[in-house]
DNA sequence: AATGAATGAGCCTTCATTCAT
DNA sequence: GATGAATGAAGGCTCATTCAT
């Protein structure tokens, strides 16, 4: 199904590459075994693309930007509740990370955004501004409206990078958390437990915050405890 | 302090290597920077190491060695508390991989272990086996203590990997982070803050995880079945 | 002729190479050197022979091929006596060892052969199989005839060294025996006047020694003992 | 028995030279190799004999010299006849080129004179000199009073060549001759073998052509035919 | 438009040699 | 006198890229 002999060589070369480069490594790759794998010539990599690293940087955005299309993290309606809103949230990262559709979608290709994360090169910018920004808004309000306006900005933030945190960590750490024998990604429901238990841990710890700060905002204010309703 | 003429050379070489490493990746870094860095002959690194993977090899090894034994997930006192068990390992592991003695201590040498579990290479067997299992287990059982007897292994193991993913974001994600405003590394004070967090956070969702499986528990042997309607 | 910038890169490439390997041998020829001479870029070797080693097997291979190919050994009458085929054998051998068509055609590279019979490589086992073991079972043929039924497999294969040692000679000990004075090699019909000179000198041995095993044989089984007194 | 620890470093560095150059040839060769066997420093080499080449040219020297020294190629007897001088001279050469004690006495040193006749350098031009035109006189003359006054120079030489060439294949072409198995060098008696091989080959050959000389001059002179006794 | 031949820059490594001790 | 540490030069090879077709 992938690699077809009739496909467009440019969609094949895209194609060979996202698997080489997630694989190797952006220098580590080369465009002779790119093309190899699509069945190109040698020099189509020059031609289509105008060398290895524009090829690089066009797999990196179609990659992220066809994920981030695919899985929204926003529930359609929104007035949901922001449980609900957190777990369509999770469940979308996850996803996004781990789903055959998504950035490990054929082998390998999970580890070149990983790599790409980790190291700050020139395309990481603009995915940042593009496709990580307004992910982290989302989940920004999920976690503000989850802690109520007691939170202070800092506390938002953090909460923010624990949930964003607990999801990637099962995508960075694959081939660890592989060997701990901690998760068996084989099995296909994965996805889906690890997301319940995300938003569950999550949501159990910010529901908990929560109601430590307003205790505590209510024992410094006075009595105000009735505040505990709102949310 | 960095590079200083009069160090030794091989210990020059192995600084100049891990941020060199760090930086470009194994197969990007070249020893002629390497060298030029350390003040070296580009002979010199197959003179004391053999090679460049050898070189990389005992990079990798000294700087996880090192900062494995500069920071100890255990308290000194057995008798400790979960939650204080908890603290110490939280606050361990993210200076593990954040403070300047650690992971990160220098320039880029932080992404050396990002890449390096990113990636499996051979070397990630030796150090999954040797150093990061022994870790798995001290939180294995500390999240264990505090979830409670109920707990299933599943359970458990979920855990463990929102605590450590929750700290190795924060290493992991640098770059993305920065740029995402939402951790500012250079504060010095950074890494104890985030551990209280990490640590709040998690024990926040932990004990209210212990709770509601005891008394679903109690719900499914006893007569609390009123508790139901809750959450 | 030699090295004609028309010529393809490839066949140029080879003549040098045979050139070089024959002057220096196999390690300290340097492709560098061969690609200089063959006014050819110094990545032309991997990429038209896959490496030094590749270059040097086909350089052999195409020497001792070609060679053999345009001197036969053997006569184009099979009724030839073996005094005539003799004669055929040796100048067809020194032929291939001298003349400018063979293996000492062009400069150096009548070395290349002396090396390789000298020192074993890999790759003269190919050789001995397809090309000398050919050639010695014609002139074992050859000798056998000539020493009569009576000689022993031993005497045989004696012989038979006899016989091509005084016309390897000629192509091992070339710096030898120019420093000597005892060869002329720029003579054009040294090749000729060598080739009689073995001929008359190995037939003259070989009848000689005949008489001498059937005067023997005859001693020893009947009657013909006077013959004794001959020699 | 050799190499042993308390030899002076000068002699074990020649002896163990002696083997690695002859394995390996000049270039192949490496000063740490030799170095290692010989159990010295990596510096000795430059320190006892001021480089590698000029070890080289001391192995080369040490080794022609002691050998040619060993095995004379001439009788004690100077009256001998001619015969005999014939059959003491090809015993002495074989025994110089294959004999335990001589150019081949060690694993691969006979490879290192191999090499070094075909190859013209610098050192050829001493050994010819020294130890190789002295031995050629020698057998010129035996060749020449066994061939007789009728023998014009040319022929003497020719014959001179035909006898040496037979000595010299089994040394130089000892790794083909053993692959078709046409000479058997594990033998001890192996050398006396070929020696009398060769002296009854050029014997016979010898007293041939003189019989055909003399008496095609007979027969142009005259009716000399009585000549035929003489020798 | 698309390609196969060819290339030049650069990489890792080896090795004879040097130099301070 | 003798050595171990260190080095500069060079070698084989890889690879992204170019260019004529």
């Amino acid at each position: 199904m992938e690699n077809r002999k009739d496909a467009p060589i440019r969609q094949r070369i895209l194609q060979a590459a996202g698997e080489i480069f997630g694989c190797r490594g952006f220098k580590a790759a080369t465009v002779r075994e790119i093309c190899r794998r699509a069945d190109a010539n040698v020099a189509a990599v020059n031609y289509y693309f105008g060398g290895k690293e524009a090829l690089y940087r066009e797999v990196v955005r179609d990659l992220i930007a066809g994920t981030f299309a695919k899985f929204s993290v926003e529930t359609a309606n929104p007035e949901a509740s922001a449980q609900e809103r957190l777990a369509v949230f999770v469940r979308a990262t996850l996803s996004r990370l781990l789903s055959p559709g998504g950035l490990s979608g054929y082998r390998g290709r999970g580890q070149l955004v990983a790599r790409e994360l980790a190291e700050p090169s020139p395309i990481l910018d603009t995915m940042v501004e593009d496709f990580i920004a307004p992910t982290a808004a989302v989940l920004g309000g999920i976690v503000s409206d989850l802690l109520g306006p007691a939170a202070g900005p800092e506390l938002v933030m953090r909460c923010q990078v624990s949930v964003i945190g607990q999801c990637f960590h099962y995508a960075m750490a694959r081939p660890v958390l592989t060997r701990l024998g901690l998760v068996d990604y084989a099995r296909p429901e994965i996805v889906a437990e690890i997301a319940d238990h995300i938003t569950r841990f999550s949501l159990e710890a910010m529901v908990g915050l929560r109601r430590r700060i307003e205790s505590e905002i209510g024992r410094g204010a006075g009595r105000k405890r009735n505040r505990r309703n709102q949310q």
